[in-house]
DNA sequence: TGGTTGGGTCCACACTATGAACCATGCGAT
DNA sequence: ATCGCATGGTTCATAGTGTGGACCCAACCA
């Protein structure tokens, strides 16, 4: 499953054989043969020109499967697709994934200067980017605790200047502000704005958020998307309550 | 991956242990740790209250990154949408699944009889059904014969009346006619028309159908709805090849 | 109260995954 | 032409992990 995500991370052209022994924890020979499985099982397939491997179509299917439970992007598009639109800048929609949060779905705006710091696919710790950060603030106090433990790790090692101390004052300002800004904390001058998305039993499913260059996201520009995302929100979680999705 | 799959076939409601140990060929600690296996990694989740088991985020999140590359649903939705409205029958999208197909999406149409042989989730070795029959003869040769040996013991086991020699003589009718045309051979009454999607490549990747009871699909009923689903896969073909998803 | 059904767990045992070492192939440089 | 070096892929003795019959428990119903 480690690598089935791996895959999924490696975006449209695939990863390679040492690309997934490198980010994995495993050896060759057990990475090749996980992988001989995955492709039996048909979730993931290996292009016979590039030797690459790409999620496969039985990853779709059981996505599709999922829709109707866990269907974020589709509940989320049109929003998205107006939030760019409206702004000139990149839209996100953002999952959480377990003490990570993965971008889903990405739409440009019109405006000249685009930043491509975060891409469909990527991952990161809870906390690290604007949408990510959102989520973060808006989950109890509890869960907050154990997610910043879990990634205290990986963040002192991979995010310089995002240690969890850090982490946990930008979660006290994102609450009172009412929505999470990432100035520029991991690509320099790329800045973002994000809210989160919650079902309607009150658990955080994802985030909005809008990444732009840092001079467009001074006061009051700020202020103004932080308006528009939050109203994008409200709509996106009123059509999330409807689909009574979720039993549990 | 059975499990997952299992998992996946059984509809919004999930599936019970039982369930699961009954349909898989493993014994119940197995399937029980294979469970929270899957749990753990996300791709499967449980109902705290019905215990019963559901596909969780990840398997989601993994359809979400290989729409790019095998996005059938999305590029049909509106097609299918047109289908069920002009016909006023239930209109699906079905795909290909090694040797069987998977119906991924339903369309109902206006007309107040309809029938419910086919749900979203449903699979059935390719041949039985009237999008899986249009795969099944859309199939080069070599694969068509690899396939039916492949299903022969679940077909003659499972689907009487559709014994591989049987189903060939079906391949070979609707070659000739240009369309699968399903006579009520799974459901009495419940008749389906179908034609296959190729993606650019020529490999087939899944079809459209129609599906409604015996008197909506006689001449020249049945011959009207062919060409109106024959122009609306060619539509949806041509954007297939448009957004060039995959190398291979 | 007693029987039945379904969810979940234990642990001796058998089988299967592991990885250091090895082979094969493609490619750029000399 | 030939070498060197990546990168992809495979082998096989060994260590370790999954397997399933038997068992427990809770809920439900007569």
């Amino acid at each position: 499953m480690m690598l089935l995500n791996l895959v999924g991370e490696s975006g449209p052209d695939g990863a390679s054989l040492a690309e997934l022994v490198a980010a994995s924890t495993l050896e060759k020979p057990t990475v090749r043969r996980l992988l001989m499985a995955l492709i039996r099982g048909g979730l993931v397939e290996q292009d016979d020109k590039t030797r690459r491997y790409h999620l496969g179509v039985d990853c779709y299917i059981l996505g599709t499967l999922a829709t109707p439970r866990h269907g974020l992007v589709d509940m989320a598009a049109d929003a998205v697709a107006r939030l760019a639109a409206a702004s000139g800048d990149t839209a996100f929609v953002t999952m959480r994934r377990g003490s990570a949060a993965v971008c889903l779905h990405r739409e440009e705006g019109a405006y000249q200067i685009r930043t491509h710091a975060l891409t469909v696919g990527a991952q990161h710790p809870l906390g690290v980017g604007a949408g990510s950060l959102a989520m973060l603030a808006a989950l109890p106090d509890a869960e907050l605790d154990a997610v910043i433990a879990e990634n205290a790790s990986r963040l002192s090692e991979s995010y310089p200047g995002l240690e969890p101390k850090i982490l946990r004052a930008e979660v006290a300002t994102t609450r009172v502000r009412g929505y999470a800004l990432n100035a520029g904390r991991i690509v320099a001058g790329s800045w973002g704005i994000g809210v989160a998305l919650r079902w309607s039993d009150g658990t955080v499913a994802g985030a909005l958020s809008l990444a732009a260059i840092e001079s467009r996201m001074q006061p009051p520009r700020d202020a103004e998307l932080a308006a528009l995302l939050a109203s994008e929100a409200a709509t996106v979680e009123t059509r999330m309550s409807r689909g009574l999705n979720r039993a549990n």
